[in-house]
DNA sequence: AATCAATACATTTTT
DNA sequence: TGTATTGATT
C-alpha cells in the first residue's frame, strides 16, 4: 500500500482523514480536489469501509470513470468496482428501476432526451390548439424542468399562484395543463426524462420510508463533487440520504459554480455550514497547477463579485509570463492568429499539440477554428457539441433499441415506424396517435390491433404496418437468446437501416454510416467488458446507459494528440499548458442575455474565471472587432472581462483603447437599422443569384466572368457595398455546385462564404 | 406518400 | 450556419 497521505500538504490530509461527521472541502482552483477526494475513498477502504457502502457522486460520467480508475489503481479492481460512483443522473436511475415498482413504474423504463421531451411538447400544444407563437417548446420545456427541479409536481404547479401568475403574465397560462398532460403521457408511456431521475427518487423517498431508510442504512459515507452545481432536487436527496449517519463531505468551489441556467443552487455550498453546524471545514487555497501570474490574475477577475466565500488562492510556480491578448479584425482572422501562435509555440516551445487548448463561450464558434487549425494541418478534436448520440442515425437506431426495451415508448415509435421508409406517412401515424389515446393504451397496442380499431386504412398502409408490427415481435423475441451487440447488429441490419445508409455514397451518407459502425463498435466492447466479469450484457442493460452518456464519454483510440476545442463549460476540471480564451466581446462573453442581470454578470464572470485557471503556463486572450453570425456581420467591443484582470498581469495590445469601453460597451448591434428582407442581401440570398436576380437585379449584374475560378462577385449587405468576392474553392462540377467565396476589402480577406450555392451565372463584362 | 425547394427560425452553457 | 417546417408537385 502506497503511503499516498505523504502525497498531501496539511488541509489535503486533513480533509482526508477526517471521515466521519460532516465535511465541507472549499477547494480552489487547481488545489488538488480530485486527489482529496480519490485519497478519502481510498482510506475509507483502508479502515475497512465496504466499497457498497460507498456513495460518491460526480459531474460527469467521465470524471466518475477516471477516480474509480485511479482509486482501481491503488485499491485494486476488485474492491473499486463495488464503490457506487457515477453522476446523480446515473446512481438514482440505477437506484430506480431497483424501486420502480414501488412508485408505479416498471423497471424498463426509458429515457427521452430533451429532444424527446421538446417533441412531446410541442405536439401537446398542437393538440391544445394553443397560439404556437405564445407556447414555444424550448420555453414551455424549460418551465418544467425549472418546476421538476424544485419539486414542483404538475399539481402543486397548478395549485403555486406564484408560478400560474408568472405565465398569466407571459401569456401561457396554459403551462400547468402542458405540464400535466406531459408527465401523465410520460408516465403512460414509461419513460423518464433527465429531470424526473431526480424528482422521482424524491418522490420515492418521500412516499416509501422503509426504501429510504434503506438506502440511509446502505450508504454509510457520502462523498459530492462540484457541490457549487448541485439543485434543490439533487440537494434533497444528499439531504435526506444522510440524515442517518451524517458522514457527508461535499466538495466544491463557489467561484466555479456556472449551471445556475440549470437550476444549480450556489446557496448550496454557501449554506452548508448552516444545514450541517457541526461540519468541519477545509480551504485548499494552494493551487499546483498554474503560475503565479495565472493565480493572480484569475485572483482579481474574481474578486470583482460580491457574493462569495472568502478565501486566498496562492501558488509558489515559477511567475510565468503574463497574459497576451490577442485582438483580429474579423472572426476569421482571429482564427488565424490563434493558429499562428499555436505553430509558433509548437515548433519555438516543443508543446505538444494535446497541450493546447481553445475554449469559448459558444459551440457556434467552433467552425472558424476548426477552419484554420485545418488549413495548417494542425491536428485538433472538437469536444461537446453536437453529441454522437444527437445525430440522427444514432438517434434513429436508439430509438429501435428503445422500441424493442420499452413497446410503450411513443416518442421512439414515431421516429422508426417509417424509418426507413415503408409507406406510413405522418396522416396515419396521426391517426394512429389519436386512436391510442381515445382508447388511453399506446399506439403499440393500437397497430397489433388494427381490427378492433376502425381507422379506415386501406391495404396499402395495412401491409406495411403489418410489416412492421411483425419485424418487431420477431426482434422482441430474439432478445431472449442474444446479447446486446448481436440484437444490436441484428436490428440494424433487418431493419434496413443499413443497407440504406450504405448505398447513399454522398459524403455525409458515407459518415452515417461509420457512426452506425461505431456505435456497434461501441456495443461490441460493452459486451466483452461484460464478459469479462462472466456477465451477460443484454440489450436492456446497454439502454440503461446509453441515454446517460455523452460525446466524450465514449472513448476514443485515435490519436489523442490533437488541439482541443471545447465550450468553456466542458473544460471544468481539465487543465492545459496552453489556453486560448477565444471571442472575449462584449454580447458574446458575457453573452448578451446575461447583461443585464447583476447575478447573471456574476456567472459569467466565474465562468471567465474557470476558463483562466485552466492554464498552466501560457493563457491568451482574444476577440475580434467583427464577427460574422446569424448569417450577418456584427461590429464588436473587447469584453469588460479583459480590462477587469489587473494590468499587472496582462499585456494589452497598443493600440486600442480600452478606456473608452469601460464606460460605454459599444452595442453596436442595435445601431444598425433592421435588414429589409426584400432588397438587402444576406449572404446566402447574394449567391443565389437566380434569386438575387428576382429581388435585387443589381446583385446578379455584378457577375463578372462566366469562368467560375475567376468569378468575381459584388455584394451588399444593409445597403452597404462590401467589397468583390472572388471564388476560392469550387466544389464538383459548375454550376449548381458548392464553392467557398471570400470576400476581401481594401486587400483584407473579410468573409468566407463557405459552400455558398452557385445556381445561374449572370454574366455581365 | 414521397420529394424537393423555399423559408422560417434559432444560438449560451449540459446531465 | 444548419435544421425543421411548410408548400407545391409528382
Amino acid at each position: 500500500m502506497t503511503n499516498y497521505l505523504d502525497e498531501l500538504n496539511d488541509v489535503q490530509r486533513q480533509a482526508v482523514e477526517q471521515t466521519t461527521g460532516a465535511s465541507l472541502v472549499i477547494a480552489g482552483a487547481g488545489s488538488g480536489k480530485t486527489r482529496v477526494l480519490t485519497y478519502r475513498i481510498v482510506h475509507l477502504l483502508n479502515q475497512g469501509v465496504r466499497p457498497s457502502n460507498i456513495l460518491s457522486l460526480t459531474f460527469t460520467n467521465k470524471a466518475a470513470r477516471e477516480m474509480k480508475e485511479r482509486i482501481a489503481s491503488i485499491v485494486g479492481e476488485e474492491t473499486a468496482r463495488y464503490i457506487w460512483m457515477g453522476t446523480f443522473h446515473s446512481i438514482f436511475a440505477k437506484i430506480l428501476r431497483i424501486e420502480a415498482e414501488a412508485i408505479g413504474y416498471a423497471s424498463n423504463f426509458t429515457i427521452y432526451d430533451a429532444d424527446d421531451s421538446k417533441n412531446l411538447i410541442k405536439n401537446i400544444i398542437k393538440e391544445f390548439k394553443l397560439d404556437d407563437q405564445a407556447y414555444k417548446p424550448n420555453v414551455v420545456f424549460s418551465r418544467i424542468s425549472q418546476a421538476k427541479n424544485n419539486l414542483v409536481t404538475a399539481q402543486a404547479y397548478a395549485a403555486n399562484p406564484r408560478l400560474v401568475q408568472i405565465d398569466k403574465s407571459t401569456k401561457t397560462p396554459e403551462i400547468h395543463q402542458i405540464y400535466k398532460t406531459y408527465a401523465q403521457r410520460c408516465f403512460q408511456s414509461g419513460v423518464m426524462d433527465f429531470d424526473d431521475l431526480l424528482l422521482q427518487t424524491n418522490i420515492l423517498f418521500r412516499n416509501k420510508p422503509e426504501i429510504l431508510k434503506k438506502y440511509q442504512d446502505k450508504f454509510k459515507f457520502i462523498l459530492v463533487d462540484e457541490y457549487q452545481d448541485t439543485n434543490s432536487s439533487q440537494y434533497l436527496i444528499i439531504r435526506k440520504l444522510s440524515e442517518t449517519n451524517q458522514n457527508i463531505c461535499v466538495v466544491g468551489d463557489d467561484a466555479q459554480s456556472i449551471y445556475s441556467f440549470r437550476g444549480a443552487k450556489i446557496e448550496n455550498i454557501l449554506n452548508y455550514q448552516k444545514d450541517y453546524p457541526n461540519c468541519h471545514v477545509f480551504k485548499l487555497e494552494q493551487n499546483y497547477r498554474s503560475t503565479q501570474n495565472i493565480v493572480d490574475a484569475a485572483n482579481s477577475i474574481i474578486a470583482k463579485n460580491k457574493h462569495q466565500i472568502q478565501k486566498h488562492v496562492f501558488s509558489e510556480n515559477s511567475k510565468g509570463k503574463r497574459i497576451k491578448v490577442i485582438q483580429a479584425v474579423t472572426d476569421v482572422e482571429e482564427g488565424y492568429k490563434v493558429s499562428n501562435d499555436i505553430i509558433e509555440k509548437h515548433l519555438g516551445n516543443h508543446y505538444d499539440f494535446k497541450d493546447f487548448v481553445i475554449l469559448y463561450r459558444t459551440n457556434a464558434q467552433s467552425r472558424i477554428f476548426e477552419e484554420s487549425l485545418r488549413k495548417r494541418n494542425i491536428p485538433y478534436k472538437i469536444y461537446g457539441g453536437l453529441s454522437f448520440y444527437q445525430r440522427k442515425e444514432i438517434k434513429d437506431l436508439l430509438a429501435y433499441f428503445r422500441f424493442i426495451v420499452n413497446q410503450r415508448d411513443s416518442e421512439a415509435l414515431k421516429r422508426i415506424i417509417n424509418y426507413p421508409k415503408r409507406g406510413i406517412g405522418v396522416a396515419s401515424v396521426g391517426k394512429i396517435e389519436q386512436a391510442a389515446r381515445m382508447a388511453e393504451t399506446s399506439m403499440w397496442e393500437v397497430i397489433t390491433n388494427l381490427a378492433s380499431f376502425n381507422l379506415g386504412f386501406t391495404a396499402r398502409t395495412i401491409n406495411p404496418l403489418r410489416e412492421f408490427v411483425g419485424l418487431i415481435l420477431s426482434l422482441i423475441r430474439e432478445q431472449e437468446q442474444n446479447n446486446a451487440y448481436e440484437m444490436a447488429s441484428m436490428i440494424a441490419s433487418k431493419s434496413g437501416i443499413l443497407k440504406g445508409l450504405y448505398s447513399d455514397t454522398t459524403p455525409e451518407g458515407v459518415s452515417r454510416y461509420e457512426n452506425v459502425q461505431e456505435l456497434l463498435n461501441g456495443i461490441k466492447e460493452f459486451n466483452s467488458q461484460a464478459e469479462s466479469r462472466d456477465e451477460i450484457a443484454t440489450l436492456s442493460l446497454y439502454m440503461e446507459d446509453v441515454a446517460l452518456l455523452t460525446s466524450d464519454d465514449k472513448n476514443d483510440k485515435t490519436d489523442n494528440n490533437r488541439v482541443a476545442l471545447m465550450t468553456i463549460h466542458s473544460a471544468k476540471g481539465l487543465e492545459f499548458k496552453n489556453v486560448y480564451i477565444v471571442g472575449v466581446e462584449e454580447n458574446l462573453f458575457p453573452s448578451l442575455r446575461s447583461v443585464g442581470s447583476q447575478s447573471e454578470i456574476e456567472e459569467e464572470r466565474r465562468l471567465f474565471y474557470v476558463a483562466v485557471t485552466r492554464a498552466e503556463e501560457h493563457l491568451s486572450i482574444s476577440f475580434a472587432k467583427s464577427r460574422y453570425k446569424w448569417g450577418q456581420l456584427y461590429d464588436c467591443a473587447p469584453s469588460r472581462f479583459i480590462t477587469e484582470i489587473d494590468e499587472l498581469y496582462v499585456d494589452l495590445p497598443e493600440n486600442e483603447s480600452f478606456e473608452e469601453q469601460k464606460e460605454t460597451p459599444s452595442y453596436s448591434f442595435n445601431k444598425r437599422p433592421a435588414a429589409n428582407k426584400k432588397t438587402n442581401l444576406s449572404s446566402r440570398r447574394v449567391i443565389n443569384t437566380q434569386r438575387a436576380q428576382k429581388t435585387n437585379p443589381a446583385a446578379a449584374s455584378n457577375f463578372t466572368s462566366d469562368d467560375p475560378n475567376k468569378l468575381e462577385i459584388g455584394m451588399n449587405i444593409e445597403h452597404q457595398r462590401f467589397g468583390k468576392g472572388f471564388v476560392e474553392d469550387l466544389q464538383g462540377e459548375f454550376p449548381n455546385k458548392k464553392a467557398t467565396i471570400v470576400f476581401e476589402k481594401e486587400g483584407t480577406k473579410l468573409l468566407l462564404l463557405k459552400f455558398a450555392k452557385l445556381k445561374i451565372l449572370k454574366e455581365h463584362k
